[in-house]
DNA sequence: TAGAACCTATGGGTTACCCATAGGTCAAGG
DNA sequence: CCTTGACCTATGGGTAACCCATAGGTTCTA
């Protein structure tokens, strides 16, 4: 099947699955005349089973790994549990940080009530914002 | 002063500080001899603001408009107002998306106690990952 | 005066795709 | 038979907020 196809059965674009097929998830084999991307249905399960390991979270790149192990005959298991080990903490700990983000939107959208809109003066562009204190260490991508 | 200078005052890496002049959220003036940039204590101030307007969950883009709006002598805060408004539901999504991907995770780790590694056959890749229910759509960049 | 420490601009990398472009291929209908 | 539309290809650029490497010019200090 081409590319298409697959997208179609398996609840993806087409863009999708080229990327896959450029970072090497998929290795479709090509038309010998026209050089399209022939996908089988070993390549099917293969997306499915991609879909199944982001929606646990694995990268791209991790994937490629575990399909790799696998496809040379060693047991990914051991990858697969070590990865989901160490990503867990550091969904928790992006989970505390939005909350703590969400918590100062909401404390300064509260406190933000009873605020005239200023106009800038030389020392001030938006008292709302300079209301709130400053800190140290941002590491974000909200 | 230079970039270094007002990154360390800033709290920032100079990168930062170059990335904000190059995204024109600061202007800083040239030496005319050779070009270095530099900043005024209206920068560092600047700066400042910026960061709180970080950790309260803006883009960079957005800060851009809400200094322009008010080096254009306009208010920003009806602006402010309105992206942080607009801002918080987002977020509170996100957040709810990470911890389904938490608990699935931990679903995961839970049921794969028992499950041995298993050696990869043509037909599974990994069974710990295929035994999960599969669904149709993702949207993370955990 | 040399070397360290700083500055510049440029371009590439990060993530998981999406989109536009230009051009080749194929099935069906008039 | 030929056109039209739907599909395919590769390439390159965009997203967010920086980080890093390179190459080369400048300034400070011992």
């Amino acid at each position: 099947m081409k590319v298409n196809e697959l997208a179609k059965r398996g609840g993806v674009t087409a863009e999708t699955v080229r990327h896959y097929a450029r970072e090497r998830l998929l290795a479709p084999q090509r038309h010998p005349d026209n050089g399209y991307q022939l996908f089988s249905d070993t390549d099917l399960e293969r997306l499915r089973f991609i879909q199944r390991a982001r929606k646990l979270g694995f990268s791209v790149a991790e994937i490629r790994d575990i399909l790799t192990h696998a496809d040379q005959g060693d047991s990914p298991c051991p990858l697969v549990r070590d990865l989901l080990a160490i990503r867990l903490p550091q969904i928790r700990a992006r989970i505390a940080e939005l909350e703590a983000l969400a918590e100062r939107m909401e404390q300064a959208m509260e406190s933000w009530q009873k605020m005239p809109d200023g106009s800038p003066d030389g020392h001030s562009v938006c008292r709302l914002i300079e209301s709130f204190p400053d800190a140290t260490p941002i590491k974000e991508t909200p």
